[in-house]
DNA sequence: ATGGTAGCGCTGCTA
């Protein structure tokens, strides 16, 4: 089985480009954020016509998750149930069974400043989400945890530490905070079978970033051990953050043993 | 080169 996440920063100004990488990468399961997207304008039909099925969880303008298969799309959920959410009426988790196994796509806040309400608020929305995983959910589980978390896990994670000094996505809390979720029972795929120094899934479109290499790990699948033992490759797919119209992020690609 | 991009939606916010 073939899965992957990518973050397409509007799904309406990206339609062409994700329905091509579709037709050419052939995911079983694409999981996307940043769909910014009501409901009612998601276009379900595109991906039905490439044979495939699509949940999507919107709420327009920002935000925006959907599961995207070929294999199925069962006990489909959105948000974080009875638990207070921090970033109450904004559309950041979709989960649904494809396959036989248990998809959590998210898209964590970006936090904005160290320090501010906003920062404070994601690392409470992470904890939440730890805290829903442990009530719906056992380690014990095939399962996958993906998306966009806006957090870099480790130094060799951004294009140079030192441009990062004081800023989001590579504080301590934040990463103790993916940590937390690892320590439940869940293992980063990529780095499974990738241990390079500068793999990156974001480049920022001011500054040409992207053509100066200076990018991110934010976007990573975290699984549980019924699904490690058949992790057999893990890509990013630098080709689509190039041409016409591309996103900011590149999608992450996981290869499973059936 | 002391500014640079992109998307949303129509003014300035978000990333």
């Amino acid at each position: 089985m073939r899965i992957a996440t990518w973050n397409v920063n509007s799904l309406k100004a990206r339609l062409p480009r994700v329905e091509a990488w579709i037709a050419e990468a052939a995911p079983d399961v694409l999981c996307i954020q940043e769909t910014k997207l009501t409901d009612a304008k998601f276009p379900a039909e595109a991906f039905s016509a490439l044979g495939y099925e699509a949940v999507h969880h919107g709420q327009g303008q920002w935000n925006g998750v959907a599961i995207i298969s070929r294999v199925g799309v069962d006990d489909v959920a959105t948000g974080f149930g009875a638990l207070p959410d921090p970033y109450e009426g904004e559309a950041r988790l979709i989960a649904a069974t494809c396959g036989g196994v248990r998809f959590v796509d998210v898209y964590v806040p970006n936090g904005r400043e160290v320090d501010t309400d906003h920062y404070v608020r994601k690392l409470e929305w992470l904890a939440t989400l730890r805290e829903w995983l442990q009530s719906t959910a056992a380690p014990g589980d095939p399962l996958v945890l993906l998306g966009d978390f806006n957090v870099a896990p480790e130094d060799r994670d951004v294009w140079s530490i030192d441009a990062f000094a004081g800023l989001t996505h590579v504080t301590d809390p934040e990463r103790a905070a993916i940590s937390s979720l690892c320590d439940w029972g869940l293992t980063d795929a990529f780095r499974r079978v990738d241990d390079a120094d500068g793999r990156f899934t974001f480049w920022d479109y001011r500054n040409g970033d992207f053509h100066k290499g200076r990018g991110m790990r934010i976007d990573y699948l975290l699984v549980t051990d019924p699904v490690l033992e058949r992790v057999e490759s893990a890509t990013i797919d630098r080709d689509a953050r190039k041409g016409e119209k591309p996103s900011d992020h590149a999608p992450v690609v996981v290869e499973l043993r059936d």
